[in-house]
RNA sequence: UGCCCGAUAGUGUAAUGGAAGCACAUGUGACUUUGACUCACAGGGUCCAGGUUCGAACCCUGGUCGGGCAACCA
């Protein structure tokens, strides 16, 4: 990564450590369980798990947290590698499984409960709630607990022998029923669920617990900062509870808050229900906040590391504003992609003193101010296209750069033109407008020197390809949808958030392939989308350009 | 009304006992063959009350406000 990792107290914390000599390097891992697609939120996560191995010279492992079979599937795996990728991030040899540790797992279990630490409880769930409390009393000690050693090893055995039906017992840590933690109050280790998992099949009928696991996993891996989200700060006495009594190596876990943007929803469960619903298309829909939907938009992953940086880690809840965000995507397109013109609304230009027959080929520079992007080459005839709006009756203010009846304009890259009259249909639309154009201006500088308020952009009308256009905007019409809890938040979805045009592009597209990213000038930026080909053009449009200010 | 965590311009963050900065956003202006980009300037902040200290955003105490926690999910 070249993007400047911005010094966060997570970084504190491992300077502290390595300048102790706690730790002599750095491990750190980014943990999906492989139920779901990667959002932005996890970007986040992995641009911190990532960056700081990679700041501190350390490795950061990607593992699969795949303890809960009901819930995981392969597709996903191969979904999240993909983003992960795309982001920029690599980890290399470091590909592990939460399943392959199943095994040691168990005899950990089987080493607590020799230590008195952990017992079976046969109690159904709903009736262990009524043991474990409220947070305002304590709990009471369910029956079991005193269950002999032997007894608890001889139970542990034959639930994993699929003795029991599902849900029949669980293992559970003994700790301390009265803890003012209710992560602390005897929690679950180990349940029993008979499904085939994706990678250790039919092997096992019993599976360990979030809590259980993960610092296993993290010790196992030799992880020394294992950094999660907020809501496991309450769990982090048990994920060092577990550690002490089995006496293995100790990660240090660091909670850090969630990133939410505005205008849009982070939840799984709730861009599920975006999915299911119908009301976007898919979970890589481009107005959808996942890694794939916003892929497919344009946006960047350098954008998007830039981004993960700048936000940095604390612990305050907050929720970013996508103008931020929106920003360092334009810095990058700006860079970036080349330049074309397209008309989004086109009406015609006739320009009455140009020869009918003659096509004149205008080089155009792919990036104004890179030249090493090469030029493309754009026809130009009698008959053009520009924008609806760069024509008016009567301007509004000085500050206006297109047509109206007497006004030169400049046609970028081409001739100043005047235009010389309007053509409407009986409704008062503009059908067309009439022009003559200055032959010596060719280029777009008059000899004379004159100057010209507005440079407008322009296609040649029997050249020009038609696209279908995807108008993208925010997905949301309100910067917090989940504020007003007794609203339904998808009743705030922005009925404008796509809204499909047709565009007039210049032939220089018609070379574009799937991704490709442009700069429509003075429209936005673009990219061809996923299903874009030569016969059916197709663009997204990522983000218009700045907006004027009046 | 149990336990845990947090609070710095509108937003996100820096300053770790010694001049409260930065970015985005906002406003004004310059430049412009993109109303983009670029450039210049401007406004605006330490939740409150005490305490410690020569000195507090930072340490202490007490409030206030916000968030999290009672899956055999992660």
């Amino acid at each position: 990564m070249t993007e400047e990792t911005k010094t966060n107290f997570i970084h504190d914390i491992i300077e502290a450590d390595l300048a102790s000599g706690k730790r002599t390097e750095i491990i750190t891992r980014f943990p999906p369980e492989p139920n779901g697609y990667l959002h932005i939120g996890h970007a986040k996560a992995i641009c911190l798990d990532f960056g700081t191995a990679d700041k501190y010279n350390g490795k950061c492992h990607l593992r699969f947290d795949d303890t809960n079979p009901a819930a995981e599937d392969e597709e996903y795996v191969q979904s999240i590698q993909n983003d992960i990728n795309w982001l920029g991030f690599d980890w290399g040899e470091n590909r592990y499984w939460a399943s392959n540790y199943f095994e040691q797992m168990h005899d950990y279990a089987v080493e607590l409960i020799k230590k008195g630490k952990a017992y079976v409880c046969q109690l159904p769930q709903e009736e262990f709630k009524d043991y474990r409390g409220i947070p305002t009393e304590p709990g009471k000690e369910p029956p079991g607990r005193e269950n002999s050693i032997e007894e608890n090893r001889t139970l542990f055995e034959q639930m994993k022998n699929g003795e029991f039906e599902d849900g029949a017992c669980v293992l559970r840590a003994r700790i301390d029923m009265a803890s003012p933690n209710l992560h602390l109050r005897d929690p679950a280790l180990y349940r029993i669920k008979r499904a085939t998992h994706h990678n250790t099949g039919d092997q096992w009928c019993i599976y360990p617990m979030y809590d259980f696991a993960h610092c296993i996993e993290d010790s196992i891996e030799g992880v020394t900062h294992s950094m999660c989200t907020l809501e496991f700060e309450v769990h982090r006495p048990l994920y060092d509870w577990i550690l002490d009594e089995l006496d293995i190596f100790h990660p240090q876990q660091i909670e850090f808050s969630r990133l939410n943007l505005t205008y849009t929803v982070m939840s799984k469960r709730k861009l599920l229900e975006l999915v299911n619903e119908g009301l976007v298309k898919g979970w890589d829909d481009p107005r959808m906040p996942t890694l794939g939907g916003m892929r497919r938009r344009g946006f960047t992953a350098a954008a998007i590391r830039t981004f993960c940086g700048i936000l940095g880690a604390t612990k305050v809840e907050s929720i970013s504003e996508i103008e931020l965000f929106e920003s360092l995507v334009r810095d990058d397109l700006n860079e970036t992609s080349l330049r074309a013109m397209a008309v989004l609304d086109p009406i015609k230009v006739i320009l009455e003193n140009y020869p009918a027959d003659l096509v004149e080929e205008f080089e155009l520079p792919n990036h104004p101010k890179k030249e090493e992007m090469g030029k493309r080459t754009v026809p130009f005839s009698r008959e053009l296209f520009i924008e609806r709006n760069d024509y008016i009756d009567v301007p509004p203010n000085n500050k206006f750069k297109g047509f109206f009846v007497g006004r030169e304009v400049r046609l970028r890259g081409a001739y100043l033109a005047t235009c010389t009259a309007v053509e409407k249909d009986s409704e008062g639309h503009v059908i067309a407008i009439s022009c003559t154009y200055d032959p010596e201006s060719k280029g777009g500088s008059a000899p004379d020197g004159r100057k010209v308020k507005g440079t407008i952009h322009w296609v040649s009308a029997q050249h020009a390809i038609d696209a279908k256009i995807r108008n993208y905007d925010r997905l949301f019409t309100v910067e917090n949808p989940l504020a007003d809890k007794e609203a339904d938040f998808k009743d705030l979805i922005n009925p404008k958030a796509l809204q499909v045009t047709t565009a007039k592009l210049e032939s220089s597209l018609a070379g574009a392939k799937p991704g490709d990213r442009y700069q429509f000038e003075r429209v936005g930026y673009f990219c061809a989308d996923l299903d874009h080909t030569a016969n059916s053009p197709t663009f997204n449009r990522t983000l218009p350009l700045r907006a004027p200010k009046k």
